[in-house]
DNA sequence: TATAAGTATGAGAACGCTTTCAGCAACCCG
DNA sequence: CGGGTTGCTGAAAGCGTTCTCATACTTATA
């Protein structure tokens, strides 16, 4: 009791640590982190004594320390192939406030669309020990998944149409979205729908919304072939406008648009304007994803909403289910529907080819 | 050497310790941990073994107990208002990427603008052992403040003119940038122009960038009363689309529209749309921000280019530098350039209003 | 009143690593 | 050839927690 170092207030560089609250309570740091972890079996004198010390200080509990004896550090990893493009900001918001709410903190990477530096990112997230992951997109290195499974790491994936990760794994109904899109135009009239498409190797969501409108239109006795189809070849405003002159010139009697991705709409309105086609008397257009240029566009951009707010919610809800014990709730799929903005409209009497 | 528990490879579950490759290796637990740290003073014989135990096993530290005694984690805390609008998304990528080459990991959190929130989410980062920290913006409690001094966090912020850091503090010069658009105007001959701004209050470089503009235009004799200038109610389209329209009203022979938003100037450009304005040969209109969107609309907008990216980058930098003890580069201030699309023109010779 | 059962408490080991310190060769110089 | 220097090596002490276990103290039961 009348040790020097026994001082009431500890230094004020020093962080206060467990043994000083125990110290400054009279207590022993067992009976301090019981009361810290609420487990029970502290008298009340002593928890309401412990409590004063670490409200009085604002005790702050070294993660380090517990996450080396707890071997969990109620931290997940995410790695997205791209952070400037604001595709994934809903999906990563919603990531955040559902793991925050649940007391998890969030480490970001991203990955550039390179399987190698993803390989790399999980590495560094497995050494600050993250109890959970959420991986972006369909290709990762089998090193990466690998690597995951022997450390014990949990992982979900998300905008995955392949599924990798079984039960795990989120993804949006990109066919079934596309589909919708053809229908939608099918039964507006349209017979000469011609499709914007975004680069389809290494981007799976966008090779399932080409497949699900080929399908469809398949379905629908219309023309579906190459001459129909054009590929663009990356997603800046320039390409897609190129790519939609090519199909304008290449299809006679086109009515009508489909597009993989917003952007693609966007490049399409431009080079229809540029022509003098109105839109939609003319010529109908329709993106999917409803990005938040959609809105914005002029005219404002029929499109198909996908929710990656809600994809990244799931993934992360899921990932929590599992990092608990508690059961999965059965997979559902996820909900999208057309956004009719003004960009879509019966077709005209005469086509504008004709 | 034959005591049971040394088996030559580590149990499957189980994750590889350092013991376990100082045990494989032949060398004590000093020597292992040496190698991996490039500490000097280990013969090239034992550095192999060491290594090539290392690579065999892929072994990954554990970053908890290196944390415990280090007192460093490598790792840094971003707070930012929010995730799910882009604007921020350029500075968070150049952040991680900047984090990441240097070694780094990235904690992010939202605060979505409140105050308290981001309280909590800097404690739970220092609960993390973050070395340093990313606060966004220029409303932080001083407990927030109070907090990560206390505990030895580096901070740093990003976009907060009013610089509460000091030199660790990167901030746009919104002012300057907004002073370069009326003079754009002007030098075409402009002399009735009208502001558009977001919400003032809470947001600091809204509220620098309508400073700056109406500075400049009282620098130049023009007028600049409360009439000129209309603020909307928050960043949704309509209520830009509503803010210009009665600017429009209001002020008669108007042939510009200063906005200190991008979004806010497409709000403008769909009013003059529907008003049958064409732009830019009736009336000019030029944004700030320069986001994704500018490029999208249609006619693509003029606007300040700021540099989000350059912003995130150089708070990562800097605070880089203070944590490795390096001194700090001088502070340059953050470079902005009028970006010439399609809505800036000279003065049309009859004002539409006229 | 003695014993069993139960409850609150504290001592101390462990978690996986870094780092200080001491030990032990081998070497150089006088 | 001895004492000092140098260079590599390993033992061991923490870092701040949690958690098991043993101990002391209550209370209920015989």
């Amino acid at each position: 009791m009348t040790d020097p170092t026994d001082s009431p207030v500890p230094p004020p560089g020093a962080e206060i640590t467990l043994r000083d609250v125990a110290r400054l309570a009279g207590v022993s740091v067992s009976t301090a982190s019981r009361v810290i972890n609420r487990t029970c079996g502290v008298s009340p004198a002593y928890a309401a004594a412990v409590q004063a010390v670490l409200e009085r200080f604002s005790y702050i509990p070294n993660n380090a320390a517990r996450a080396l004896v707890r071997q969990k550090t109620r931290t997940v990893g995410l790695v997205v192939p791209t952070l400037s493009n604001p595709l994934f900001a809903p999906s990563i918001a919603a990531i955040e406030a559902t793991l925050r709410d649940a007391g998890y903190g969030l480490l970001v990477a991203c990955s550039q669309r390179a399987p190698e530096r993803e390989l790399e990112q999980v590495r560094m997230m497995i050494e600050r020990g993250v109890d959970g992951m959420i991986l972006t997109g369909s290709h990762h290195l089998p090193a990466t998944l690998g690597l995951l499974a022997s450390r014990g790491v949990v992982l979900a994936t998300q905008d995955d149409p392949a599924a990798c990760a079984g039960a795990l794994s989120v993804a949006m109904q990109d066919a079934a979205a596309m589909a919708t899109v053809i229908d939608a135009l099918v039964m507006r009239g349209h017979r000469t729908i011609g499709i914007l498409t975004g680069p389809v190797e290494n981007t799976l969501p966008i090779a399932e919304r080409l497949r699900g409108a080929i399908q469809r239109l398949e379905h629908h006795g219309l023309p579906h072939g190459a001459g129909h189809i054009m590929e663009t070849a990356d997603y800046q405003a320039a390409s897609s406008r190129r790519a939609a002159r090519t199909l304008l010139d290449r299809v006679r009697g086109l009515t009508a648009i489909a597009c993989t991705g917003d952007i693609l709409a966007i490049g399409t309105i431009m080079e229809c304007r540029r022509r003098g086609l109105r839109i939609p008397q003319d010529i109908s257009i329709v993106g999917c994803g409803d990005t938040v240029m959609s809105q914005f566009v002029d005219p404002p951009l029929a499109t198909i909403h996908l929710p990656f707010g809600t994809m990244g919610e799931q993934a992360a809800r899921r990932l929590l289910c599992v990092m608990a014990g508690r059961p999965l709730p059965p997979t559902r799929p996820l909900p999208f529907r057309l956004i009719q903005r003004h960009t879509l409209n019966r077709m005209p009497r005469v086509p504008p080819g004709a």
